[in-house]
DNA sequence: CTGTTAGCGCCTTCAA
DNA sequence: TTGAAGGCGCTAACAG
């Protein structure tokens, strides 16, 4: 690849750079034209297929492009067009498997689209979150997606809604805010795992969750014990193991669960976090999955590799609400939904994935 | 937030916006300038601090472009200044939970740098790599930070080396390519894994690994090796199980290992693939760890749960490999670094990281 | 169909 | 210490 020297770059450069010696001049539209022999704006034209250019032209145009190695300064594209084709993604935490593939469809689908990610990942601090937030507008992010941090912070909702470009909440919703959103629908995942464990003849089932305070725990315990109610039983409330916020309480909660004297023959975990904690208890317990005890969680955790066929759970259609989350923004960026029509929220169905952590329960003498 | 109209807007913008109606103009360094009542140019030697400017106008500059919620744009800053303090990260597979754990610490370091990631997860195909490449060119990424494919493709080396900005390799090294980079020492990875090991008492052990055509895993196995010598015995080489590419292989390599009539009584794997295609086939054969086969790998699975204590690994020290990483990349976009110098490899040391997966062997009978 | 030109927002030089 | 002006690379309006 050749990388000629811009035009008046001998004396003009000289008088701008810092980066001197370093900086390897790349080659502007201008080189690109005088190489064609055309002017700039035709090679504007010729290479955004914009306007009316002759054919030979075009092919003269790019191959002086390819020739120079060219590519089109995408600062100097945004500051003149207004738009950057970035999209910002707020993530609150990368290191949940659930919003690491989240990352990786957005990533790939916005890629697709012809956009660029920046990737801020906030480790559900508030102050970083705000910091990103405060970039992505220096960036001129087309638009934003946002995974929210757990954590609320003072004018939280204002910043958000004042937000001068499109954004589109994923997975959780932030009450009071008016922002597009792609959710799932978590009372259904309840209700799903619910139905499993009843096809399955398990009666005496046990809950591992996190607080009740959060609306995706609450929907998902509320389904869950729809499930049983609409199959003519009650949850035993006395097994539902609340405000479980880390993997340990979970864990310590399971161990409790599982230690009384009679025993759940089946345990809802309500994401992957309390599953990880249901399955380290049942392991030191020296319980066998699915034999002595049936697991059915929400979410996947990929290496978990307790049973050997997998863990079965009710998934949520990453693929999908990646698709929908760019796509909505996309809608919103080229104006194409109107801006005081209302919010749009779409709610997604999860579907339960059969693993090998869930059996009919043995019978007990 | 307000958010003023720029200057002119109302007779320009009309005739070069598309996005009309929606397009909320964001207040300029203009609209800040008026509002403090100074000139374009010392609002922005107040705001950068460069120059010379009296406390009391910094003062009222700051407050007025408080009060209109202005942020520099960055894409205008870096026509002008040349940098856009824009990082490429381009990942092979972010899937891998080495490469996520790597991005996070990645992604915080630069920011806290004042450096922008843009995430380029190539998912282990060269033409993505090859298209991300070229998108980070028209960005003008000030630096890349490469965890490149394993993928050969034509004139890839000539492409690489042929970055206008800097790059910097980090995990794999790619042969005869003059790039910074960052690894580990994957010998040493061997050699530690094989120490503790022998400290044990393990005599007869396995190796499940890819190819040794591939570098990394030929060192992991040469540094094995070496640790079996220098500690007075040989390794086996029945027992090494090369040419596994998929967790699936692994899985089977080691159903057959631990089916032969004489058993390891310690199983090393390669990297974190392996390992799971390990445990995969322990618990399928319903042995116990560690009490019936010891199991040392290199990273971490973060959800494996095999094991109550976790696994016992040879541990990457991604937050270092992550700043070390960084820091180059800084000293080349700074010029610190002379570009004809010669390339800098950083080589880090791994270290063994105690968990529940290794134990004395069991004599047996 | 092609060329000329203005200006996006910012920073820096130079003059006051 | 402050202000005026030019230009980074590109695209869109308009003239030829």
């Amino acid at each position: 690849m050749i990388l000629p020297v811009s035009s008046k770059a001998g004396y003009v450069k000289k008088r701008f750079l810092q980066r001197l010696d370093l900086a390897v001049t790349l080659p502007t539209i201008k080189d690109v034209a005088r190489l064609a022999g055309v002017s700039v704006a035709t090679v504007s034209k010729a290479l955004n297929a914009s306007g009316k250019v002759s054919d030979e032209l075009k092919a003269r145009v790019a191959a002086a492009a390819q020739t120079l190695g060219y590519a089109p300064h995408a600062s100097a594209r945004s500051l003149r067009s207004g738009a950057t084709r970035i999209l910002g993604l707020l993530v609150a935490d990368i290191t949940n498997p659930f919003f690491l593939r989240l990352v990786e469809s957005i990533e790939r689908i916005a890629s697709v689209a012809g956009y660029s990610v920046i990737l801020c990942n906030s480790g559900e601090s508030a102050e970083r979150e705000q910091r990103n937030l405060q970039m992505l507008l220096s960036q001129r992010a087309d638009g934003i997606i946002l995974m929210p941090t757990r954590e609320t912070w003072p004018n939280r909702l204002a910043t958000l809604s004042s937000l001068p470009m499109p954004a589109i909440l994923v997975d959780r919703m932030l009450d009071g805010l008016d922002v597009d959103s792609v959710t799932i629908d978590n009372r259904l995942a309840g209700r799903l795992a619910a139905e499993h464990l009843l096809e399955l003849g398990h009666r005496r089932v046990g809950v591992v969750m996190g607080s009740p305070e959060h609306q995706i725990a609450r929907h998902r315990l509320d389904g869950f014990r729809d499930g049983f109610t609409a199959g003519g039983l009650a949850l035993d409330e006395q097994m539902v193991c609340k405000n479980n916020f880390t993997e340990a309480a979970a864990h310590d909660a399971a161990i409790e669960l599982l230690s009384r004297p009679i025993r759940p023959t089946a345990v809802f975990a309500t994401n992957n976090h309390m599953a990880f904690g249901v399955f380290r208890a049942i392991s030191e317990l020296g319980l066998a999955v699915p034999q002595d005890i049936s697991v059915v969680t929400v979410d996947r955790l990929p290496w978990i590799g307790i049973a050997p066929a997998g863990v079965t759970a009710v998934v949520q259609p990453t693929e999908e609400i990646a698709q929908a989350a760019v796509a909505t923004l996309q809608d919103r960026i080229a104006g194409r939904v109107d801006a005081f029509a209302g919010i749009r929220s779409t709610v997604l169905e999860p579907h339960l994935e059969m693993g090998g952590s869930t059996s009919s329960p043995k019978e007990r003498s």
